[in-house]
RNA sequence: GGAAAGGUGGCAGAGUGGUAAUGCAGCAGCCUGCUAAGCUGUGGUCGCGAUAGCGUCCCCUGGGUUCGAGUCCCAGUCUUUCCGCCA
């Protein structure tokens, strides 16, 4: 949620900022102005009568003590009209948030000075680009034929006992899982992370407050007996530790990461796309998240995505880092990274982790702050990214790492694996 | 699931109708041969204001009674303890 006082400060750059991402915020934001202005003078209207009506009733306290009954029940005749006053006033700058605050909701994060404008991911920049595209023979199989193969997932079971999406992992493949989550959170940790294991379910208050709910409700796996959401990502929990926090500035920055199941009802989404690892139900994830200064948050964006390149080096991926452009961010981000690996054998680039800066947009809504060198409080800025996504890495990692005779498993993970092959 | 007690500032902890004691911690300043010291100031929020300052609201949440509510009433919620069930 965008503050009001940045919009009421500079207007104009919001409106010139959002028609990156296509939109004409200028109706919006002048609704928003004069809301605010509304807003804020039937409150002093207000706070000058409970002003007047806490004065009377100090003085008829007095007048009370010492006896003087009549003088004071003379002036309770005045606190009357007062009283009336004071709820109507209430009732009207009640009204006026509401429908400020709704209308600010449906305002997204302004984007970064360094983003483009653009439509949707056919605008998006390419950064960077490293590893080798290997080049695979004709044999090369999609990572759902693989996993077949050497008995790695049966997507059907998981039918039988859940549903679609919900692939059920057997032997090399479940071991290889595990191999991943150990590798992801030990390089997080080393690289100054703490390491988390939260709840997977969270309730109505963690969901608005990292922005899940109320616009992605229908996304999400819900449990109303209880009020509880199934977690679509370890952000939730995690940044939510946070939420009505002031923190120290000291502190700062303040790493996390955990490993968390995500569930993602996926309404809607149908198709090619949703071909074995490429969309599921309930997947792994390892999440770092960081809070920190206005002033260090970019440089901070800039190492965490450092910090992916690594890990995806490390599993001998070829990868691509996207600047997003306007259309294509997540309505909360201000700058979006995004890694894909390319996969070899369904010819494509496949996204497997996104590395955002929301400044201030997730913080307004967490009241997450810091005081400042003057002792104030002051919004946070927030970052995610997920180091990494296990279904796509595993995808990616099936598919360029194929060989004739078995699965080659890269030199970081065989530790963690107990084998160099999968066959 | 049953019963009881209880939610007060970062923490501890008073306050049963007159507008939030006190201690500790933190921060800022001052002082200092009693040195694991002393003194002074310092809660949050929103609004007005250039600053100083002024005001509003905040004692779990939402209603109610009252001139006035941390205190009384109603509803909800969470925590703790005991019992029951249980991996």
């Amino acid at each position: 949620m965008l503050e009001i006082q940045r919009i009421r400060k500079a207007p104009e750059a919001i409106i010139e900022g959002l028609k990156k991402r296509g939109i004409d915020a200028t109706e919006t934001v002048n609704t928003l102005i004069e809301l605010d202005a509304k807003r804020r003078s039937i409150r002093h209207d207000l706070e000058e009568k409970q002003h007047q009506s806490n004065e009377l009733a100090k003085e008829i306290g007095i007048l009370y003590k010492s006896g003087r009954g009549d003088e004071a029940n003379a002036l309770k005749a005045q606190t009357a009209g007062l009283k009336e006053a004071i709820k109507e006033l209430n009732e009207q700058v009640q009204a006026v948030a509401d429908s400020e605050h709704e209308l600010l909701l449906t305002l997204p994060n302004v984007p970064h000075e360094s983003v483009k404008a653009g439509k949707d991911e056919k605008d998006n920049e390419e950064v960077s680009r490293e590893g080798e595209i290997p080049s695979l023979d004709e044999h090369a199989q999609p990572h759902w034929e693989l996993a077949e193969k050497y008995n790695l997932i049966n997507f059907e079971l998981g039918v039988k006992i859940t549903g679609a999406g919900f692939p059920v992992y057997v032997n090399q493949g479940a071991r290889l899982q595990r191999a991943m989550i150990n590798f992801f959170l030990d390089e997080n940790r080393a690289a100054g992370y703490t390491e988390y294991q939260p709840p997977h379910f969270v309730n109505a208050a963690s969901g608005y407050g990292t922005g899940q709910l109320p616009d992605k409700e229908g996304q999400m796996y819900e449990m109303p007996v209880d009020g509880l959401y199934a977690i679509p990502t370890a952000e939730v929990p995690i940044t939510n530790i946070f939420r009505d926090e002031i923190v120290n500035a000291n502190d700062f920055p303040i790493k996390s990461t955990a490993y968390t199941p995500c569930f993602r009802r996926e309404a809607g989404s149908y198709g090619k796309d949703v071909r074995g690892l490429n969309r599921l139900h309930q997947f792994d994830k390892v999440e770092i998240v960081t809070i920190d200064h206005p002033n260090n948050s970019y440089d901070r964006l800039d190492e965490m995505v450092a910090h992916v390149a690594g890990l995806l080096r490390k599993l001998e991926l070829p990868f691509r880092v996207l600047r997003l452009c306007g259309g294509d961010a997540g309505f909360t981000s201000a700058l979006t990274y995004d890694f894909e690996v390319y996969s070899a054998a369904q010819e494509r680039w496949l996204e497997v982790s996104s590395v955002s800066n929301f400044e201030t947009f997730q913080a307004n809504r967490l009241k997450l702050r810091f005081k400042d060198e003057e002792g104030k409080s002051q919004l946070c800025h927030t970052l995610n990214g997920s180091a990494m996504a296990l279904p796509r890495v595993l995808a990616a990692l099936l598919e360029n790492h194929q060989q004739a005779d078995g699965i080659r498993i890269p030199e970081a993970l065989v530790s963690y694996t107990g084998f160099n092959k999968i066959s």
